[in-house]
DNA sequence: TCGGATAATGAATAAGCATTCATGGATGCT
DNA sequence: AGCATCCATGAATGCTTATTCATTATCCGA
């Protein structure tokens, strides 16, 4: 198994994206994901050590590439509310931009949570990152102290997986993101009238 | 295959429903769930057509229970708000009731997709819920008219799944049932301060 | 109690697929 | 060119497991 992440390490990487996205983890065949990235079967365990780790590593990777992203865009806000429209932004457009990514995180976290604990510190930063968020808010005072921060955080996440859920059911058909500002303002400001 | 619902189908269905949620669709063996339902392995299919059949019908015969629950509470409600209330504290009940299902619905929708559309009208009906209680809040003026309906419904999904899903994978320690009011405060008051 | 129908059994079957590895080719160095 | 190292191949292997079906047990009416 090579070490260094060389051209085919990341085209099998993507073929499996791709592969996994379409059938899932468990109806991809080896010979698909070596067929579409076009290499033959064997190939594959020259870059990784079996089915398992090629899933693992493609999570791996791409959580990476977006959890630097979202950082990035969590500092550019001055504010608590700026910092979580940005978030939500940077998250919609993230999973927009990369559909396979998005259908395979929605789909095989339950798999993941077998393989690998530490794949689900997936959410765990991602609820860190809201943690701080809401905490200053309420130092701030845009976000109210009467909250139970740990169903706020599950409350937030859980509505954009929610709405990234919808659009991947829809064949990723309309534009993502620009639901993130309503978003926002649903979370801001409830549904409530007058 | 037998057509009635006999006891065995029901205790084969429950077995299934064990299985599936410790191990996953795909993990899971017809020896495991033979094993713990007591029956030989080939008994499963006099009662089911295959694997497949198995877990479709272990998530319609849920569905249908939970639906007419939910609908049930939701006809208590006078207003929007406390249908919406009524409704969040049924399902949070209910699947705090029976986590097997909590987890299957949680992890296998994916699969579900691929074998039977019939399958998707499972958020299709929750969401159609949601609606007549929404439009009824926009009528009485208990919810704001501008919002995107669409949008909104999905947020209200979205965040209870969320909830439901840190629940299991707290495996099941505290009570849901208490997260509801809190909740529904998020849904019409949101997080802003001031 | 007997006979026929119905239900249950579980060993045998067969298909699918991840993984291995003996072989062949490419590359680069002297 | 000759040699050695590295990379890639894909057919063969072996395991797992859903599904079948000939056999056996159970039930029930006469």
């Amino acid at each position: 198994m090579q070490k260094n992440k060389s051209e085919k390490y990341h085209k099998i990487l993507n073929s499996a994206g791709a592969v996994f996205a379409e059938y899932g983890f468990y109806k991809a065949t080896i010979s698909q994901i070596a067929a579409k990235a076009g290499v033959a079967d064997g190939t594959l365990y020259l870059y990784f050590k079996n089915k398992d780790d090629i899933l693992y590593q493609f999570i791996s990777f791409k959580s990476e590439s977006v959890f630097e992203k979202m950082n990035q865009a969590v500092a550019m806000g001055s504010n608590a509310e700026s910092k979580l429209r940005n978030l939500i932004r940077c998250h919609l457009q993230e999973f927009q931009n990369d559909k396979n990514m998005a259908v395979i995180f929605q789909s095989e976290v339950r798999y993941l949570r077998d393989i690998e604990s530490q794949i689900k510190d997936i959410s765990k930063m991602y609820l860190d990152l809201l943690s701080d968020i809401i905490e200053q808010g309420q130092i701030e005072g845009s976000i109210r102290q009467d909250l139970f921060v740990g169903l706020v955080k599950r409350f937030i996440l859980g509505a954009v997986e929610g709405v990234i859920s919808t659009w991947v059911s829809a064949h990723g058909r309309y534009d993502l993101v620009s639901m993130a500002d309503p978003l926002v303002d649903l979370y801001m400001t409830g549904v409530r009238g007058n």
